[in-house]
DNA sequence: CGTTGTGTTGATATTAATCAACAAGTGTGG
DNA sequence: CCACACTTGTTGATTAATATCAACACAACG
């Protein structure tokens, strides 16, 4: 039962539940992609809906009938192949936008990391969106940009570095994530929210050498207290040297 | 000595050379991305110019003062290490953008792999042009979405794929550039046009593993003719398979 | 208190990298 | 026109890195 946007709840429109909380509330929600005094326009093509945790709200191949903001919640995304391996090509947090490419099909699955908020809108009325809202399309066209720049990067991680230096790399890009991440944490507290599956699939490895390497970085004194969900750094510049930073 | 673009030659503009050939005639260009009347306004801000073989002409790291759209040839965009290893994340051809992201420095290097032509402008111009030509806008969107998609196919090869996997896709990806490739080539037979070392770069491989799974792939009569420059198809439905298409 | 999911560690196998030799093509200067 | 160096590509032998297979630890949960 998707909840319609609106920060105009008295406006009779139909489809007009409520005011979107997460619009008002959130600073990289869709909506402040657009003025104020707009909001009320999207709230006639826009849907805001809950994923729960685990589920996949976008299937690889499936007809690509929506275009989604994530309100609230992380996603995970990735392509598989036929025998199941499978490749996490992001993490997608509050505020990232899913589902741009000009296809008729998603390119990528997207599955729920946590219990997800999405607001989507029907790719037919995307084009009358963006000349709607041009401040909408100089986002999108900014945020695919830095997506690229990460892509990049990322390929460079998968095709050239080797498991120490890609979980190194890995470490420092979560503890780049530290200011935006729910239970700030310290400088040299690094989170792992996702299981050693979600990293090994994501840089490219197996579990079993994501929890070795892990266990080598530690026993180099790189990091210490490797938890299931985190590890402390102790030695900040021998990470950036395993990082093989240039 | 960089022309200015224009169609207008007439006009009395400072910096006005001569009419932009490259814009006129080539279909894929940037100047197609804006009305025929509104070349003239490009002229002021866009400067054209040829680049040598070999040349690198966009240095990772250094400040992102430009924006391009090629215009002839094709471009190999690549990330290094400090230690030497390199890792191209893609071929840019004739109409192809570079620089898009927001961001003081290039987050990647690029070389002219034949003679190439790029039309350039200053990023601190970009936000003008966008609001100026809309049509730009919605094209680099476009192309960033699709550029997004292509990245995501390639973090896959690079993450999950085997070698004979990762030549395999590229083989099929090279023949779907049939239809844009100057020489048209035919249903079986795919350009190689550049070097094996290209290659490797590119899949995230060593030449000789790329050297000897071209050769695997020709004994197990997949391939054949397998020259510098090109192979020829002699089982499409197994270089699928080999591919490891979903 | 077993069961299940997740993570760690060990032993072994496999893939692709590395090191090395050589072949084929290209350009240069004598 | 022919040595010559030089680049690019192929092939072989060996090594190193990571995957695979397997056992076990531990926590969450019914």
């Amino acid at each position: 039962m998707p909840v319609v946007l609106t920060h105009r709840p008295a406006m009779p429109m139909a489809h007009v539940d409520e005011p979107c909380a997460s619009c008002a509330a959130r600073p990289f929600s869709v909506c402040n992609a657009v003025p104020d005094e707009d909001l009320y326009h999207l709230a006639a093509v826009a849907e805001e809906m809950t994923v729960p945790a685990g589920e996949e709200f976008i299937v690889e191949g499936d007809a690509a009938t929506h275009f989604f903001n994530v309100t609230g919640g992380t996603v995970r995304l990735f392509k598989s192949l036929a025998d199941g391996r499978r490749q996490i090509t992001g993490f997608a947090p509050r505020g990232h936008f899913l589902g741009l490419a000009v296809s008729d099909n998603y390119g990528f699955s997207a599955e729920a990391v946590d219990n997800v908020r999405i607001c989507r809108f029907r790719r037919s009325r995307l084009r009358g969106l963006l000349d709607d809202f041009p401040a909408l399309e100089k986002r999108l066209l900014e945020t695919a940009g830095n997506e690229l720049v990460a892509a990049q990067e990322q390929m460079l991680l998968l095709g050239r570095k080797s498991a120490r230096e890609r979980v190194a790399s890995f470490l420092l890009a979560q503890a780049r994530t530290c200011g935006t991440q729910k239970p700030p944490c310290t400088q040299s507290m690094i989170p792992l929210p996702m299981t050693r599956s979600d990293i090994a699939d994501y840089l490219g490895l197996t579990i079993e050498t994501v929890s070795r390497t892990l266990t080598q970085l530690r026993n180099d004194g790189v990091i210490s207290q490797v938890g299931v969900s985190g590890v402390s750094v102790s030695n900040r510049v021998a990470l950036e040297t395993a990082a093989g930073r240039l």
